[in-house]
DNA sequence: GTCTATAGGAAGATAGAC
DNA sequence: GTCTATCTTCCTATAGAC
C-alpha cells in the first residue's frame, strides 16, 4: 500500500479508455451532459468539442446512450474504487469515517461535472444499461453502511445516518462551482469532521 | 398567529392558481417533469395527463417553457413561504434551527416530484424567467442563513454548515420514493435533529 | 476514420373547424 | 375552449464518397 501526504484526487478516471477520439468523446460527453443534461445535449454539441463532425462520433460510439452508459460507468467505479482506496489499511472506526466520507466528497468536487451526469441521469439511462449501474450502486452503498455499522446499533439509525451522509457529498455535485466554492480538498476535510459530529451523537 | 399540533405541510400549494384547466396542467406538468425531467418530457406526456390534446394545452400556456417557470415559481415561493410560517414565534435560536430543518426536509419529502423540477431544473429555465427565481432562491437563502448566524463567529463557517444542513433537505428530493423512504413527517423531525448535532460542534 | 448530405421521425407550436 | 390536422424545426443516425 502506498501512502502519500498528497491524496489521489482521480486522476485516472479516464485511463480505461485508450488514448484517442474515444477517450476525448467520453470526456467531451461528461463535461456537455454535465453543463446541460443528457437530453438537453445534442450530438452535434460533444462533436463540435472535440473538433469532429456529428456523424463521427459513429464510428466510435453505437449511440447517444452508449455514450451515457459509458461515461455513468467509469464515473461509478471510479468513486467506488476511490472510496475502496481511502479505507485501505485504516482499522479504527472513526479515521475510516473520516477517510470515506473526505475521499467521497472530494471526488463530487473535483469532478463535479461528471457526478452530475451519475447521480442526476440515472433516469437517462436505459433499463438494460441501468442494471448494470444500478450493481455498482449497491456496492458502493454497501461499502458506505460497513463503513458507519460500527457506530450504530439498530439497522433504521444506521440507514438514516448513512443516507444523510452521503447526501452531503453528492448534493455537492448540485452547487459546486470552480473557484468560487471551497478548493476540494478543504472541503473534503471539513465535510469529514462535519460527519463525524454528526454521528458522535 | 395560528399554533397547531398538526404542522403544515403545504397543501395550499396550487391555491394560487384557479381551479380548472390551468391549475390541472400545472400539477400534471410537476409530477411529467419530475418523473422524466424538463426536455425528456413531451407536451404531449402533459396534455394526456389531463385527458386533453396535444393542442389545448396551449389556450393555458404560451408555452412549455412558462409551464415550466410558472410551477418552479409556485414551488419556490411555497418553499419561502412555510419556511418562513415555521419560525413565526420561535426565539429561542436552537429551536428556529429545529423549526427550519424540519420544515425544509418536510416539504422536500412531501412535494419531492415538483422538489426535483425547482432543484434540478434551474438550468432548463429561460434567462429572463431563471433571473425571478433567483430572486426567490436568494430570499430563501437568507432566510436560512439568519437562522444559523446566531450560532457562528465567522461567515465562513456559517456559510459552509448553511449549505450543508440545506444539503440534507434538497437531497430527500433526489431519493426519497414514497412508501418505501420514511414518513415526511418523521424525517423531518429526525433531520432536524442531525442539524442540531451538526452545529453543536 | 472522417467527411458531406440526408433519411426518418419526433416534438413544439399553429390553423381552422366546431 | 377543445378538437383534428399539420407545419416547421431539429435531432439521431445512416449512406456513401474519399
Amino acid at each position: 500500500m502506498k501512502i502519500s501526504s498528497e491524496p489521489s484526487v482521480g486522476g485516472e478516471l479516464w485511463e480505461m479508455l485508450p488514448v484517442g477520439p474515444r477517450r476525448a468523446l467520453a470526456q467531451a460527453a461528461a463535461s456537455e451532459f454535465g453543463k446541460r443534461g443528457y437530453h438537453a445535449t445534442t450530438t452535434r454539441h460533444i462533436a463540435e468539442h472535440v473538433g469532429m463532425s456529428p456523424a463521427g462520433l459513429y464510428v466510435h460510439y453505437a449511440s447517444k446512450a452508449e455514450l451515457l452508459f459509458t461515461i455513468s460507468r467509469i464515473g461509478h467505479e471510479s468513486v467506488l474504487s476511490e472510496s475502496s482506496a481511502a479505507l485501505e489499511g485504516i482499522s479504527s472506526p472513526d479515521e475510516r469515517v473520516h477517510a470515506l466520507v473526505r475521499s467521497f466528497t472530494i471526488w463530487h468536487a473535483v469532478n463535479h461535472n461528471l457526478a452530475r451526469v451519475i447521480q442526476y441521469e440515472l433516469r437517462s439511462l436505459e433499463p438494460k444499461h441501468y442494471q448494470v449501474i444500478a450493481a455498482i450502486r449497491r456496492s458502493t452503498e454497501a461499502l458506505a453502511a460497513e463503513v458507519f455499522r460500527p457506530l450504530f446499533r439498530d439497522a433504521e439509525s444506521l440507514s438514516m445516518h448513512t443516507v444523510a451522509i452521503l447526501s452531503l457529498g453528492i448534493d455537492v455535485a448540485r452547487w459546486y462551482v470552480p473557484g468560487r466554492s471551497p478548493d476540494p480538498i478543504v472541503l473534503g476535510e471539513a465535510y469529514a469532521k462535519l460527519a463525524r459530529n454528526l454521528l458522535r451523537a
